[in-house]
RNA sequence: GGGUGAUUAGCUCAGUUGGUAGAGCGCUUCCUUUACACGGAAGAUGUCGGGAGUUCGAGCCUCUCAUCACCCA
């Protein structure tokens, strides 16, 4: 059956996926002939993912160790999962109810829908594991695990797990030890989702903004003198002020401006320290006073030196008035809108000014129930207050004023073709001082809109009690990051972390197993002060909670989540509303008796809380799962934009909760760009999908690709190019095995390696040893371009250019040993091409595999080889078949460059040959005269005048072609290579005759140098000769 | 502003204890020679970003300047 001329991939891809998904090839396990175990653990897509470069990218990396350590015989587990990912399944399912013309998230409740989103799920989550197979991955698909399996609210068609129980086992423990904690912290609110978010979620874009400058009045009229003075202490300045001028660029904070800071050495400002300033906005009967303050963080030299304080929505602020004990006062809701809640403005503000004035005590809970915002402002959103705001100073003059640069000037001319005499009469001597400027301001990653930063009650883990075994594991070497320039970054993240806010206000997650209830205090409830109770089960809260309250209360679980979405203002009121809204007693409650009312926290966890326990919680863990011998895992291979995200975690969690690091090996890569290095993104158009390549090319070719440009640390720039290089590349091998086919050679499979005497076949053995020793040292070393290059090298560059070739005339001979032989040979060292080359090209490879009549094993089981260079090589082969390929070569060159017709078969002559040149001459001279076309050899003593000359070690070969080749020609290409060999020449003499050289090199550096000046030398002189022959005739 | 990395052939990139530069693609010329035109043969191209230093010797180590990228503020 003759092959076809080209490998199908489209048609051959499925139906080999398919045979070792069916065969179960990929199972943890399989194809295991020894106890270590090897487990990589897939870095979950989220649910809503489809395949990327990115992934084409870092699963071509996995399955290739995967596969290469299964060839080895370890128990192997490469595996597969989803994240649940709260934010982005949340917002997709959102958008196809709108879509589908259903009802909203919140109209349909809590319950209902987490029944869509895991509807949702079951139709069309996790595309990219169908997407995933198409690449080849050898993951354990049998095993693919899901952050929220096992959640309460996870239906029964849902694959069983139980992720979940991982996840509160852990978020317990944690909290029993003290390592989570609730507090009121300056968070990322992101307006859009309504919900806290991670500062990794935020990214920082430079925009236009303005930078306005008001005046805050002292109080009761009072002046100061204020001066101003250059670097060399000269007065530039000198004015009475009856106010403090501030620059902002966030003027609708200032209602919840709690004080105003300048630097302690700032002089302008000494003489007012302590005194009191008005906040130029809202009632003029109701304006707050607030403290002049100092602080080291006003920039003396910024502005104008002095900075509002607004601990609640600055996160420099926060820290100036945690420092200061400056009230932090919420203006926004969880919309970005400001507040419209709680009581009248004047009222609030006579509260606020009496904690100013340090008549009045407060404490956090207060001074959040405090609604600051006026009520011509309340309701609007922070955009529109923010104009309202400065049209509202501007008009009452307590906007900085500047000269108006346009007055004296003219207008432009252009337009009406006036010269000159157009002046601006129009225009007001002085305006209120803006500047333009850039501001760097954060955005949602997801949503796009401004981040607000908002005090909330959050949950954290206290990363500073965690942090240290994860940072010691590195530290110490039990976990190696690379390239090594990730340690770093790893150390300096991880030296300054923050506390981790782990607390997301959405519906789809793992809901925060704390419940509160009312403390006791006096002997009777306290709603206003919280009790905590923290168990995995509803039911061992109820334990707790009974064992808290008794013997005088009983308890009573009641739906907080309920009263949060009857709440359009903060959520801390509705926290503190427990117990108001009694009405929700069960049916079951006794008359008579006093509940105490506790209720779950309604916020979930952030994803990354669970992918953190992705090592283990994916093991079966806390069962006592026999998968469980798959951890602590070996590599992780990733992006190296969530070092912080996601691997820093997993060190932290495995660390707190296993103790030991999760790995041993990182392997971090950078973001897959465009061939010309550009991000990629729809807005650009330059995306490529990989799944238009693997159409377009087979994955063997996309995934060669990935291997080859997976340098340590390298910049990735995906080329469409060079997947159709290695395309070809396949195509090469293919047509290998055609040729194989062709001269009828048999294949009757798993050829043993023979013991060769034929200097080819030993040479060629040679080389596979040589090669599979690169392969595996440049695998150990996670240096898969290395193994990429060596193996295509290996394949085109010697089995197919060379041995391919020399083969012809054995197996068209005579000698019916030798053909046997090479026959053997042959078959052996392409099951060796398919062997190496599977880990990355494991398609084409399988199905040439399979071409064999049988096999012990499919080609993903087969033995990887463990034969040494010194093993196979044989030196004498080694030697001579280099000896004829140089010979080759060189007389190609030669004819080439003179221009002998590339048919033409020439004779050549040798002077001088000695008797290793003449044997392997002797072994070889068929397979030299077929590849260079040569008709004859003839020794001479002296070239005939007009020869052309080919200097090899061991004898001068020439071609006698007087009347055919141009002397001058000649005489130019053997002078061309005389000056290259002068450089070689000159600096190796250079060296050489340098006594320092030869003194303080080592040993072996200057034998080689002897010796390659000596045949350089031996080659100047035939070079030298022949030019000289040549000379006579021109 | 802080950190990390980069700058090597026309393009995209390798270059592992410092020993005198490589690959793929592209380009030029020739070749339908029975495995392969997704091929074969030959060929051209580099003051390794600039400067200084250490060394017998620097693409590699040190310093400095320039440009760029990413991350964190």
């Amino acid at each position: 059956m003759a092959m076809e001329k080209t490998f199908n991939a489209a048609e051959a891809e499925p139906r080999i996926y398919e045979m070792w998904e069916q065969a179960g090839a990929f199972k943890a396990g399989a194809n295991a002939t020894r106890d270590e175990t090897f487990c990589i653990m897939l870095p979950p897509p989220n649910v809503t993912g489809h395949l990327h470069v990115g992934h084409a990218f870092n699963h071509t990396i996995m399955d290739m160790l995967t596969r290469w350590k299964r060839m080895q015989g370890y128990d192997t587990l490469w595996q597969p999962g989803l994240d649940h990912a709260g934010i982005a399944t949340q917002l997709m399912v959102e958008k196809d109810l709108a879509e589908t013309q259903q009802p909203k998230r919140t109209e349909l409740g809590r319950e209902k829908f987490l029944e869509k989103v895991w509807e949702w799920k079951a139709a069309k989550g996790g595309t990219i594991e169908q997407q995933a197979r198409r690449l080849g991955d050898s993951m354990d698909w049998s095993r693919s695990a899901f952050t929220m399996s096992g959640a309460e609210s996870a239906p029964t068609t849902e694959k069983p797990g139980n992720f979940h129980d991982a996840v509160l086992k852990v978020f317990v423990e944690m909290y029993n030890k003290g390592l989570i904690y609730r507090g009121k912290r300056l968070v990322n609110w992101d307006p859009h989702f309504e919900t806290a978010i991670s500062d990794l979620e935020v990214e920082n874009i430079e925009v236009d903004g303005h930078m306005w400058h008001f005046k805050y009045p002292l109080a009761g009229g009072e002046t100061y003198e204020y001066v101003e003075k250059d670097e060399d202490g000269n007065v530039t300045l000198r004015e009475t002020r009856d106010y403090i001028s501030i620059a902002t660029t966030r003027p609708e904070t200032m209602l919840g401006d709690g004080a105003v800071a300048v630097h302690k050495d700032d002089e302008r400002y000494a003489p007012i320290v302590g005194k009191l300033c008005e906040i130029p906005v809202g009632p003029k009967e109701q304006r707050r006073l607030i403290p002049i303050i100092t602080d080291p963080y006003p920039d003396m030299n910024f502005g104008s030196g002095a900075v509002k304080i607004t601990g609640a929505h600055d996160f420099n602020d926060y820290e100036v008035a945690k420092r200061g004990g400056i009230p932090m006062y919420n203006l926004m809701d969880t919309k970005g809108a400001m507040r419209a809640d709680g009581k009248p403005y004047a009222e609030e503000a006579a509260i606020a000014q009496a904690i100013a004035n340090g008549e009045q005590e407060f404490d956090e809970a207060m001074i959040a129930a405090m609604n600051m915002v006026p009520e011509e402002y309340r309701g609007l959103d922070r955009f529109e207050a923010r104009k309202r705001v400065v049209a509202d100073i501007t008009a009452e003059g307590n906007a900085v004023m500047v000269p108006n640069p346009l007055v004296g000037s003219t207008h432009p001319t252009e337009d009406d073709g006036r010269v000159g005499d157009n002046p601006r009469e129009d225009e007001p001597a002085m305006i209120p001082f803006v500047e333009a400027k850039k501001i760097m301001q954060p955005f949602g990653d997801r949503s796009k809109v401004v981040i607000e930063p908002m005090l909330t009650d959050q949950w954290f883990v206290d990363t500073a009690q965690i942090v240290g075994p994860a940072l010691d594991a590195v530290k110490e070497g039990r976990t190696k990051i690379m390239p090594e320039s990730g340690e770093k970054v790893y150390y300096h993240w991880l030296e300054n972390i923050e506390p981790w806010c782990i607390s997301r206000q959405l519906w789809w997650g793992h809901q925060i197993p704390v419940w509160f209830g009312p403390s006791i205090s006096n002997g009777d409830l306290d709603y206003q002060s919280q009790k905590q109770f923290c168990a995995t089960t509803e039911a061992e809260t109820l334990e707790l909670a009974k064992a808290y309250y008794a013997p005088d209360f009983d308890v009573e679980v009641s739906e907080l989540g309920e009263f949060i979405q009857l709440q359009s203002g903060q959520r801390e009121v509705a926290v503190t509303g427990i117990g108001v809204h009694s009405t929700a007693l069960g049916e079951n409650s006794e008359a008579g008796k006093t509940y105490a009312l506790i209720a779950r926290d309604p916020d979930v966890l952030d994803t990354w809380f669970s992918s953190g326990l992705w090592p283990f919680g994916t093991l079966g863990w806390p069962a006592d799962d026999e998968a469980m011998k798959y951890f602590p895992g070996d590599v992780l291979v990733t992006g190296q934009d969530i070092l912080f995200f996601w691997v820093a975690r997993m060190m932290m969690m495995s660390e707190a909760i296993m103790g030991q690091e999760p790995f041993h090996t990182v392997y971090l890569h950078q973001l897959v760009r465009d061939a010309k290095g550009e991000k990629m993104s729809k807005t650009k158009g330059n995306v490529i999908d990989p799944l238009d390549m693997i159409d377009a090319y087979g994955a063997d070719a996309l995934r060669f690709s990935n291997a080859q440009m997976a340098a340590l640390g390298g910049v990735l720039k995906i080329s469409e190019d060079r997947i159709k290089g290695y395309r070809n590349f396949g195509t090469k091998l293919w047509n290998a095995f055609s040729f194989a086919d062709h001269y009828q050679i048999a294949y009757p499979g798993d050829p043993a390696r023979p013991a060769a005497t034929q200097t080819l076949n030993k040479w060629i053995i040679g080389e596979t040893g040589k090669v599979r020793e690169t392969v595996d040292a440049a695998m150990e070393a996670y240096r898969f371009n290395d193994a990429a290059d060596a193996l295509y090298a290996f394949t085109w560059g010697k089995v197919c250019d060379w041995y391919l070739e020399f083969s012809k005339p054995i197996l068209q001979g005579d000698d019916a040993a030798a053909k046997a032989e090479t026959d053997q040979t042959l078959r052996w060292v392409l099951d060796q091409c398919l062997i190496l080359l599977h880990p990355i090209m494991p398609f084409i490879t399988e199905e040439l595999w399979q071409q064999a009549g049988s096999r012990a094993k499919m080609l993903a089981h087969a033995d990887w080889p463990t034969y040494t260079a010194s093993e196979l090589v044989d030196a004498d082969a080694d030697r001579e078949m280099n000896w004829v390929i140089d010979l080759i070569d060189n007389v190609r060159s030669a004819r080439a460059q003179v221009h002998v017709p590339a048919g033409a078969k020439v004779p050549l002559l040798v002077t001088g040959l000695d008797a290793k040149g003449q044997s392997a001459w002797d072994n070889n001279h068929v397979l030299i005269q077929r590849l260079a076309r040569i008709e004859s050899l003839s020794h001479v003593d002296d070239f005939p005048k007009g020869c052309v000359t080919i200097p090899m070690d061991g004898g001068t070969f020439g071609i006698p072609l007087a009347d055919l080749i141009d002397v001058g020609e000649e005489i130019a290409r053997l002078e061309k290579t005389m000056q290259k060999l002068g450089k070689e020449l000159g600096g190796l003499r250079g060296r050489l005759n340098n006594p320092k050289f030869v003194a303080s090199a080592p040993d072996e550096v200057v034998a080689e140098a002897k010796a390659n000046l000596a045949l350089r030398e031996n080659e100047e002189a035939q070079l030298k000769a022949a030019i000289a022959r040549l000379q006579e005739i021109g």
